[in-house]
DNA sequence: GTAGGGTTAG
């Protein structure tokens, strides 16, 4: 009988061991139950073989069945004492590491008494893996400290932890540490400080230690590939895929998969990915999935995605993230209740970008039913899921949503302070969004360049030069980047504080600006009456060859109105229409109103309106009106205050600009009818500020 | 060892 049992246990081993090539958790667990019902009893090799065949195919698995079924083989292995040998242990861990169950792996660390290097590396790297990278970190500190040896394994699961929070000290320090220990000529150590020095931005450590490898693996191109095209160098990573391609080797998956984040031509790729046969991988699929997505390009990426023999999560959040970004939930639903029927199991990064969708208030229950959706799985508590929310409710101005989410957050990373952040700049709260901006401080948090623009955005708001300054000061300090966001949001700071030179100033130093910084000098330009050099800034941005865009034709046509200048206004507006083929929005009619109606030319303003693709807002009303009042056009306004009224009867300027209208007249009597309504409906409670400080 | 989905901004 003992010899029937090893017998048939052997058979069974090698099946389990076919399995650890197929990487099929299915099928490992159907053979161990096969043998069960064979009446034979499973060995410690038979658990280590079946639970090193689960870890393996973790890939497409990660859902709550794997999860309880990982569960059901540690029941087993607890009743048959197995679980007392240490690699038995190990194994077990591993495989909650690959699923996500890191509670569950440190719970089985903590428990074992003769902890060996094996379980220090597993746990170390799979904290890694999970981005509990910090953990990682301190548990490698600890394991030293405890006097064990770290080994090239050790190194290969800290490493990549460094590069996620790209810090390029300690993963120098801990390359010092290998060279030490002669642990660094391991190749995939070397693969592994490669990717490290490239993700912390210091593309030369990465092209050294890639240089001085002798013998180069696939892996190792494929390391410094995405090195290149991480940094943004993506011609690089052509010329180093003809180069490797040159040598005879043959490209992988992943060859293909950091070319196509490295910005390559996704339809030349995807020919390359039929020709060498990777149509049936299911990662390079997700891929192309992504790139036809980031690309706008949803249809077809929703079509290839429906090509996978089994969905993944990663291409269905692509999907669901490209169709959010236009903010159509027409699509985004039915991605949900697809993954829904299919069992899938949505995570934090795919219920943040469902939440990204939600932007139009028609869409309100749609979000509040999410947000309960996150209550229930548990979703919430991650971070992202709480900033994706605080985002979400922002942009329904429900301030008081956002504080409530914000303070229940038991973590705050400086995201949620950017996001909260920026909640109260929009929402009109500058004077939140400062004492926030204290607060953030006091808890130790370092702004990084989108706090600084968000704060001057709020500065520009409210015409606080002096904080303003302050952070003008604190950029220069700590050298933060003055190209794009934080160059346009100083610049546009000092135009909205009233300090042109100023402006001009920062606009020179930066030495190629964005469309967005030429918008805002050109804007500044136009409101401050300086129409000659916004009309030059046009110029002059389209000999650096940019295209001028919605925004700098707004700038312009301020410019007009500002100087007067009817028919440089009409020819501006006319080129943008048919030169640049951009349709105009109300703000752009609003401005032609304006611009004609300032210069008396009524019947032609009204002619504009009535010629309006959309329906005339009560800005451009509004606009005709203060035409009125210069013009004195007592009939004509009175008309449109009718009008106004009807369309929004709480806005404060219409009874402003009637009763200018009627005093400029001298009809006195009108003047305190109408600021007798103003008074009656509490309709402008405030009046309104202008302010300026004085630069000293 | 290498790769893939997401958030904050003018």
């Amino acid at each position: 009988m003992s010899l029937g049992n090893s017998f048939g246990l052997c058979f069974f081993h090698s099946l389990l061991k076919s399995q650890l090539q197929t990487k099929t958790l299915k099928s490992s667990l159907l053979i161990f139950r096969q043998l069960l019902q064979s009446n034979l009893k499973p060995s410690d090799i038979t658990f280590s073989l079946l639970i090193k065949a689960s870890a393996s195919s973790s890939f497409a698995s990660n859902s709550l069945k794997s999860k309880i079924e990982a569960n059901q083989m540690h029941t087993h292995l607890f009743k048959s004492s197995i679980i007392q040998l240490v690699y038995v242990k190990t194994g077990l861990l591993n495989l909650y590491v690959n699923l996500g169950c890191i509670e569950n792996a440190r719970f089985l660390f903590e428990e074992m008494p003769d902890r060996d290097v094996v379980a220090w590396n597993a746990l170390i790297s799979g904290y890694s893996k999970n981005c509990y990278d910090i953990f990682a970190f301190n548990l490698f500190i600890e394991m030293v400290r405890e006097g064990f040896r770290p080994e090239a394994a050790t190194l290969v699961g800290l490493v990549p932890s460094c590069g996620r929070l790209e810090l390029a000290f300690q993963g120098k320090s801990i390359h010092g540490f290998g060279v030490k220990a002669g642990l660094d000529k391991d190749s995939k150590v070397k693969n592994a400080l490669t990717s490290m020095y490239a993700k912390c931005g210091d593309l030369e450590g990465a092209e050294i230690l890639f240089e001085e490898m002798v013998e180069k693996t696939v892996v190792s191109w494929n390391t410094m590939i995405g090195a290149y095209g991480q940094n943004g160098l993506f011609d690089e990573a052509m010329v180093l895929f003809n180069k490797m391609r040159a040598q005879d080797l043959e490209a992988n998956s992943v060859t293909l998969m950091s070319l196509l984040s490295a910005n390559a031509d996704p339809e030349t790729l995807h020919c390359f990915a039929i020709k060498v046969g990777f149509v049936n991988n299911a990662s390079v699929i997700a891929s192309l999935v992504c790139v036809y997505a980031k690309c706008g390009d949803s249809e077809s990426a929703e079509l290839l995605h429906k090509s996978l023999s089994q969905e993944n999560l990663v291409s269905l959040t692509a999907i669901v993230s490209s169709y959010a970004e236009k903010g159509n939930m027409d699509k985004v639903v039915p991605c949900f209740t697809r993954s829904q029927m299919l069992d899938m199991e949505l995570d934090e990064v795919a219920m943040v970008s469902i939440l990204h969708g939600v932007k139009n208030p028609a869409n309100i229950a749609i979000g509040l039913a999410f947000h309960g959706y996150g209550i229930k799985t548990g979703l919430f508590i991650h971070c992202l899921v709480a900033n994706g929310l605080i985002s979400m409710y922002s942009r329904f101005n429900d301030i008081d949503a956002v504080f409530s989410l914000f303070s229940e957050m038991q973590e705050k990373p400086l995201i949620s302070w950017n996001s909260i952040i920026s909640s109260c700049v929009q929402a009109g709260r500058t004077g939140d969004a400062m004492e926030l901006f204290c607060q953030m401080r006091m808890y130790g948090h370092v702004p990084d360049a989108i706090t600084i623009a968000t704060m001057l955005s709020g500065c520009s708001q409210l015409g606080y030069l002096q904080f303003g300054k302050k952070l003008h000061g604190f950029i220069l300090r700590n050298n933060l980047e003055m190209e794009d966001f934080i160059g346009t949001a100083l610049t546009d700071m000092y135009v909205k504080c009233g300090t042109i030179e100023l402006a001009e100033r920062i606009f020179k130093s930066i030495q190629e600006p964005c469309l967005a910084t030429w918008n805002t000098m050109i804007t500044g330009y136009g409101i401050g009456g300086f129409e000659n050099k916004a009309f030059n800034h046009y110029t002059e941005l389209q000999k650096r060859g940019l295209k001028p865009d919605k925004i700098t034709f707004l700038g312009v046509l301020a410019a007009c109105i500002h100087g007067g200048n009817v028919d440089k206004g009409r020819r501006y507006f006319q080129m943008m229409v048919e030169e640049f083929a951009i349709s105009p929005g109300l703000q752009h009619c609003a401005s032609m109103v304006a611009l004609l109606s300032r210069c008396g030319y009524f019947g032609e303003a009204l002619l504009f309106i009535r010629n309006m693709e959309s329906e005339p807002d009560s800005a451009v009303w509004g606009a005709l009106l203060n035409g009125c009042c210069i013009h004195q056009e007592v009939k004509l306004g009175e008309y449109l205050a009718k009008k106004l009224y009807l369309l929004d009867h709480r806005n404060g300027g219409l009874y402003v600009l009637m009763s200018n209208l009627y005093a400029s007249k001298g009809m006195w009597d009108d003047v305190a009818r109408v600021r007798q309504i103003m008074k009656d409906t509490g309709g402008d409670g405030c009046s309104g500020t202008s302010l300026i400080e004085l630069t000293s």
